[in-house]
DNA sequence: CGTTGGCCCTGATCGC
DNA sequence: TGCGATCAGGGCCAAC
């Protein structure tokens, strides 16, 4: 299931194949991978064709590509470069009339000082694949959404959304301030994020994350500790691979209640999650269940890598006693027994020997 | 308002 | 061989 390492793998695969390119054509083969698109799928199709890709960032789970201008091209040299892959093949850029983009909207889309700023929203939710394909290459099985993408320098490319369980999702999204004032995410210098992303909270491997302020609301969290690190609007890009794979290392239980964690062994969780993350970031994402792959649809390495997660029944590696998976929260979790239990006193020491 | 449970969704796999 | 049951779980939202 992707997770933080496994978007950013296919971010980082993405932005220097589609950075400068012009969206050509769009296909939508399964409205229900629009979710989360405010509109139906012409409108969707409508407001991409034309304009240019201008990067690929990554909050957490979620990805997205920001937009250029949506009536004109935004500088005199994207003009060039959709000229020269022939601007007549694009009556729609041309012919577009102003202020109809959502039917009544009255607000100017290009204000002085500011344009309406948008971005192709995608999320992978369990089983989402971007791939980069060859115009000739036969449609992937399972292909739910097709971007035919013009480079000017790379030539044609496509951009292929697979999706086997539809909980992944494309939409257009305006592009809000972030309120700290930090970049959106990892990938972009703007201090801007995806309206309906804006709730999620920065990733751990986000350098404006702020560690105090996720150690303070995690002492007001009422729930389990598992449940916290999953509750994207606490710390994004955990799921449920990486949540159970740093519980191990930090030697927590899943439902020990968040709240009565001390700080030093919520400070240590928090350095087993950057520790997890960042190793499986360098190894190129988890291949668990083969619903992984990058944008070239190659697998990771990092199952080879696993403590706990998916292992009940083999020893832990740490103490050799068996992995148990129990359910919670309708997803497995996966821990030992004897290096993880709920702590529920404070084991502060009364009386230190001196 | 914070927390929680349920739902969405289908290919792969398993057991009979 | 065939077929139904089971499994995977991130995000979202209604309900408590």
């Amino acid at each position: 299931m992707p997770e933080l390492p496994e978007v950013e793998v296919v971010r980082a695969g993405l932005e220097p194949a589609v950075t400068g390119a012009v969206i050509r054509s769009v296909v939508v083969y399964d409205e229900r991978s629009l979710r989360r698109h405010a509109g139906p799928s012409e409108d969707f199709v409508e407001r991409l064709e034309g304009r240019s890709i201008l990067g690929a960032v990554r909050r957490g789970k979620f990805l997205w590509l920001p937009l250029s201008s949506a009536l004109h091209p935004a500088s005199s040299s994207e003009i060039q470069d959709i000229g020269r892959y022939g601007q007549n093949d694009h009556p729609k850029n041309a012919e577009r009339p102003p202020n109809t983009l959502n039917g009544a909207d009255q607000t100017p889309e290009f204000p002085k000082g500011g344009a309406v700023e948008e971005a192709l929203v995608v999320h992978l939710g369990m089983s989402g694949q971007v791939l980069l394909r060859d115009m000739e290459r036969p449609d992937d099985a399972l292909l739910r959404i097709r971007l035919d993408l013009v480079h000017p320098a790379h030539g044609g490319l496509r951009v292929a959304f697979v999706d086997q369980r539809i909980f992944g999702s494309m939409a257009i999204d305006q592009l809000v301030p972030t309120p700290d004032g930090a970049a959106g995410g990892a990938g972009g210098a703007a201090a801007l994020v995806p309206a309906r992303v804006s709730h999620i909270a920065r990733d751990p491997l986000d350098p404006a994350f702020d560690d105090d302020r996720f150690l303070a609301d995690l002492r007001k969290r009422r729930t389990g500790i598992k449940r916290a690190m999953l509750d994207q609007d606490l710390v994004s890009g955990i799921g449920n691979i990486y949540a159970d794979e740093s519980l191990w290392a930090a030697r927590i239980h899943y439902d020990q209640q968040a709240a009565t964690l001390s700080r030093a062994r919520a400070t240590t969780l928090l350095a087993e999650v950057r520790r997890v993350l960042g190793r499986a970031l360098a190894e190129g994402g988890t291949s668990f269940d083969a619903q992984y792959v990058n944008v070239n649809g190659a697998s990771g390495y990092f199952s080879r890598s696993l403590n706990a997660y998916g292992r009940q029944g083999e020893p832990c590696p740490r103490c050799g006693r068996p992995i148990v998976r129990e359910s919670f929260m309708n997803r497995g979790s996966h821990f030992c027994a004897f290096c993880q239990r709920v702590r529920n006193r404070q084991t502060t020491l009364l009386h230190p020997p001196s």
